[in-house]
DNA sequence: AACTCGGGGTC
DNA sequence: GACCCAGAGTT
């Protein structure tokens, strides 16, 4: 099975950005970005990322805004700040070495059980196993394991698997074998058998009921809500607050807004800012719905244009706050929905500028684009 | 063992 | 629009 596996492998592995050099440090990022998000999604950051942090030094000489700007739009903002931290700890406490064995890495925020065996296998040649999303499905069907994956039996049958598979010579191989089989053959709704490369091996492929594994928990019903939040503009700038520097989105900025709670939107937009910022506004116009998913909630976030007029701001929720003009808003920190907020005003103050040339057009006079 | 994480691609 | 994803941390 791995000969044939690690044969498939050398042939149709992927050209990945961070398998060109996989330094420790490389292997590392990438598998922090890998983390519950695709490759498609994970590699332009990467790019981004190894630019402006090429090295471990880099990173743990950064200050966290700078790292979470980085971060912005990946999600899961705990672990830029996981990796950031650990690199840190890494600098200041260890030889600035990244550890080479799967308990030493373990005890560095953000790394688990998964991107320690990766890590130690892929970087430093170390026979321990990794079980991702792939791996599980790949080996549920090949030894068609009947437990459920997420349960404390279901991993150690996994586990077990997995790492009898990596007592071999190039064990990182092996594992990213296993993974990019899941990713590119073994996919989740229809798996390529005819093209797999251990298929004469595969329990599921022989039995023909490769759709029942691997056998995974039901998912619970989605959650909707509803949330209002306002653009509050004060001589050109916009309020913006900093969460505080634990629990979700640590660190970044954000319009106020908040869960409605029962009322009308509109009618609770006002008092929402003032209970958690303290000013007095006055709502101009409705600016943009967004709606967007995580989890198992599906959120619609209604936002409107407003005024300050009155009011010192005092913060409940948030450590920072700052008013700041458009053109600086993207620079900073913010969430994917919050950044939508800001392409909105965008959006609305480029319609103004184009009100201003038509008319000028009108006028009969040629405005410069 | 269950819950949370505030992104996004794929089919 | 489901479903899923190179999981980890917290409760």
């Amino acid at each position: 099975m791995r000969r044939r596996l690690l044969a498939w492998y050398r042939h149709h592995r992927r050209d990945l950005p961070w398998r060109t050099d996989p330094t420790p440090y490389a292997v590392w990022v990438s598998e922090i970005m890998l983390q519950q998000t695709t490759v498609t999604a994970a590699v332009p950051f990467y790019e981004r990322w190894m630019k402006r942090f090429p090295t471990l030094r880099d990173l743990a000489a950064a200050d966290e805004e700078d790292v979470l700007r980085l971060w912005a739009g990946l999600g899961y903002y705990n672990r830029a700040r996981n990796l950031h931290r650990a690199a840190m700890q890494i600098v200041s406490e260890g030889d600035g070495e990244i550890p080479h064995t799967v308990t030493d890495l373990m005890d560095l925020p953000g790394i688990g059980r998964y991107t320690a065996g990766a890590i130690a296998s892929i970087a430093f040649g170390e026979r321990v196993p990794v079980v991702d999303a792939n791996v599980a499905r790949v080996l549920a069907r090949f030894f068609a394991v009947r437990e459920e994956v997420s349960t404390a039996d279901g991993q150690r049958i996994l586990w077990d698997h997995a790492e009898d598979l990596t007592q071999t010579n190039n064990p990182g191989d092996l594992n990213q074998a296993l993974m990019e089989l899941g990713a590119l053959v073994c996919t989740p709704t229809s798996p390529r058998c005819d093209i797999c490369p251990i298929q004469p091996l595969c329990r599921a492929a022989q039995r023909g009921d490769m759709h029942r594994y691997p056998v995974l928990r039901e998912r619970p019903e989605a959650v909707e809500v509803t949330e209002v939040g306002a653009a509050v503009e004060r001589k050109g700038r916009f309020l913006i607050l900093r969460r505080p520097k634990s629990g979700r989105m640590a660190g970044m900025w954000e319009f106020p807004h908040g869960p409605l709670r029962g009322g009308e939107p509109a009618e609770t937009v006002a008092p929402m800012v003032k209970s958690l910022t303290g000013l007095d506004i006055h709502i101009d116009e409705p600016l943009r719905t967004i709606e967007y998913t995580f989890t198992h909630h599906q959120i619609t976030l209604h936002v409107w244009r407003a005024r300050a007029t009155g009011g010192r701001v005092h913060r409940r929720s948030h450590d920072a706050h700052r008013w700041v003009a458009l053109r600086d808003l993207m620079s900073r920190p913010m969430a994917t929905a919050q950044r939508r907020i800001v392409e909105a005003l965008m959006e609305s103050a480029g319609g103004r500028q184009l009100d201003l040339l038509e008319l000028g057009e009108e006028s009969e006079e040629s405005a410069p684009i």
